[in-house]
DNA sequence: CGGAGCTCCTGGGGGC
DNA sequence: TGCCCCCAGGAGCTCC
């Protein structure tokens, strides 16, 4: 599933791809992907033709395309669990999950474009699980999706205060993991990427927020960052099929996971076996020797 | 309003 | 072989 690395790999491959490209016909194919466009699937088509993509931007694991002419729209993407975003040939075959196809005015009328090897591609959302989606929606005066307002900085970003996050995560009662995977504290961290850091942090999932030192709350959002620098250096990871980078080549990451999916198998660390354990109607990984539960957890 | 649980969705895989 | 159930999970939504 793709997390931060992984939508940053997309983000830079639109940027290489679609930057300066004009929309020509939108047809979406699956109602559920323009769901978040709430004014419907045909006005999303119709608002979006003749726009021009100025550039492409990310916070989190949402992507934006930012829209000429004007600064106060831009279409916003979330690959949700096995979403896709394809550059294609527009004579490629449909992929049996297209919900959405973008075409270019180069793509249509063989005019010369900014990239030649861009020529003749078209822009498609592929999505097996529907859970990602496609919108054109309004910006702030900072250029910010409304919808992405919301949304934390993430660890990659300039901006990111390590010590301001740490400030809040103890102001929070809650624990440690659902702190991580709450895109408003953190953003970017998915369930792979959580269990990760909390696993080179030596930190459990359920050590309560509120009882957690400056120099803990330090290292796991340090760790994190780590993960997705190598993962991001890795070209992102794909062990799931359904993910694949803008231009349809996957990346192998995966085998670099340290705890998660390893149930059974030993800690790289310590050799003890790691667990898996049902949390939030997922699964959660853990060395049980490395992250030993804490005396009073938190749910 | 912070925190927690529910829900959307599809296809692969295991059990019988 | 076929059917049924479980599993994967991001984040908006609802409820307390």
């Amino acid at each position: 599933m793709p997390e931060l690395p992984e939508v940053e790999v997309v983000r830079r491959g639109l940027e290489r791809w679609v930057t300066g490209r004009t929309f020509d016909s939108v047809e979406v194919t699956h109602p559920r992907a323009t769901r978040r466009h709430v004014a419907g699937a045909m006005d999303f088509a119709s608002r979006l033709r003749g726009r021009t993509v100025a550039g492409v931007h990310r916070r989190g694991k949402y992507l934006w395309l930012s829209l000429e002419p004007g600064t106060d729209e831009a279409l916003l993407a979330h690959l949700g669990m096995s979403g896709q975003l394809l550059v294609q040939p527009a004579t490629a075959p449909d992929e049996v999950h297209l919900r959405v196809r973008l075409r270019f005015a180069d793509s249509v009328d063989s005019v010369d474009s900014v990239d030649s090897a861009a020529n003749g591609t078209e822009l498609r959302f592929v999505d097996q699980r529907t859970f990602g989606g496609l919108s054109l929606v309004g910006t702030d005066e900072q250029g910010l999706p409304l919808p992405v307002a919301h949304i934390a900085r993430d660890p990659l970003d300039d901006q990111f205060e390590d010590a301001a996050f740490t400030a809040a995560l103890r102001r929070r009662r809650t624990g440690l993991k659902r702190a991580l995977l709450d895109q408003s504290l953190v953003s970017g961290i998915g369930n792979i990427y959580a269990d990760e850091a909390l696993w080179r942090a030596r930190l459990h999932y359920a050590r309560p927020t509120d009882a957690m030192t400056r120099a803990q709350g330090a290292e796991v959002i340090a760790a994190a960052r780590a993960v997705m620098v190598e993962a991001l250096a890795r070209g992102g990871t794909s062990f799931d099929s359904l993910y694949v980078d803008v231009n349809g080549a996957s990346g192998y990451f995966e085998r670099e996971l340290a705890v998660y999916g390893r149930a059974g198998r030993p800690c790289l660390r310590c050799g003890a076996l790691v667990v898996r354990e049902p949390f939030m109607n997922r699964s959660s990984f853990r060395c049980p020797r490395c992250q030993p539960r804490p005396r009073r957890p938190h749910a």
